[in-house]
DNA sequence: TTGCTCCTCACGTCACGTGAGGTGGC
DNA sequence: TTGCTCCTCACGTCACGTGAGGTGGC
């Protein structure tokens, strides 16, 4: 029999995380770790909420906002009210996102000019240089 | 003769920022009102510098190189290593905001993949109650 | 006197980073 | 005994938000 756990070590490199993020969701109760004296062992079940609360993290959500979505999945399965819900939350979150990267598109565009300005006061000392 | 300086409340209304944040600006040095009695009051300079501010932030820098590249300015002018190096800075920042934008259009996409994945469980619901 | 605007602490927030100091088992 | 890995405080970071409590001038 396979052993199902996984000790915050093995955790940490197979998600690319720290000890202290591990520590801190469990601390957050996004995470439920079994204890073996004071040490810390990951469930399967841990690996699975692991895996959503960093895709969520990409998409932006803060943790508080991770945590209540994992619950409701917990919770007994999902009922219709709340399954829409999650899904008016996300798509606030899309819009969000594409309003950001908006605003990224702009800030580069910018910055560039900003480069090209800068790159052309530097061959101007170098003109005055020679 | 046109009053040339600015209350806290009428830089707060021209910036769109909040008090709190022109004060924690001045404590980090990035600001330098000039005091009537307790008042703060703000100069053409100061607004200068809030400008540049700003642009630095959408651009994503640390209020800490804002500060530097500010300090750079005023320092007797810029020398050609100073702007070199500036615009190397400049560089960087631009790959991370380039790379920053390539990840969050992937997250747009994976996001949207869920949402349409959502809307299907919603509509299954929504026939299963008929 | 009442309002309004300004002020100075100083604690709170968010998601961790970073030592300090200590334990358990090979 | 030495190393290694794990642990628990608990303060630090970054960019402010948010009261609490107080002053100045119309």
């Amino acid at each position: 029999m396979t052993d199902e756990t996984m000790t915050i070590r093995a955790m940490c490199d197979a998600y690319d995380v720290t000890p202290r993020t591990l520590r801190f969701y469990e601390s957050k109760e996004l995470l439920f770790p079994i204890r073996k004296g004071a040490q810390r062992l990951f469930t399967r079940a841990d690996r699975a909420r692991l895996t959503l609360i960093l895709r969520g993290k990409r998409f932006g959500f803060s943790l508080e906002d991770i945590r209540q979505i994992l619950a409701m999945y917990n919770r007994n399965g999902s009922n219709e009210a709340q399954l829409t819900r999650a899904y008016e939350v996300a798509q606030a979150r899309l819009q969000q996102m594409e309003s950001q990267r908006a605003e990224l598109d702009m800030a580069i565009a910018e910055l560039k000019v900003e480069l090209v300005a800068g790159a052309a006061m530097i061959a101007g000392f170098r003109r005055a240089a020679e």
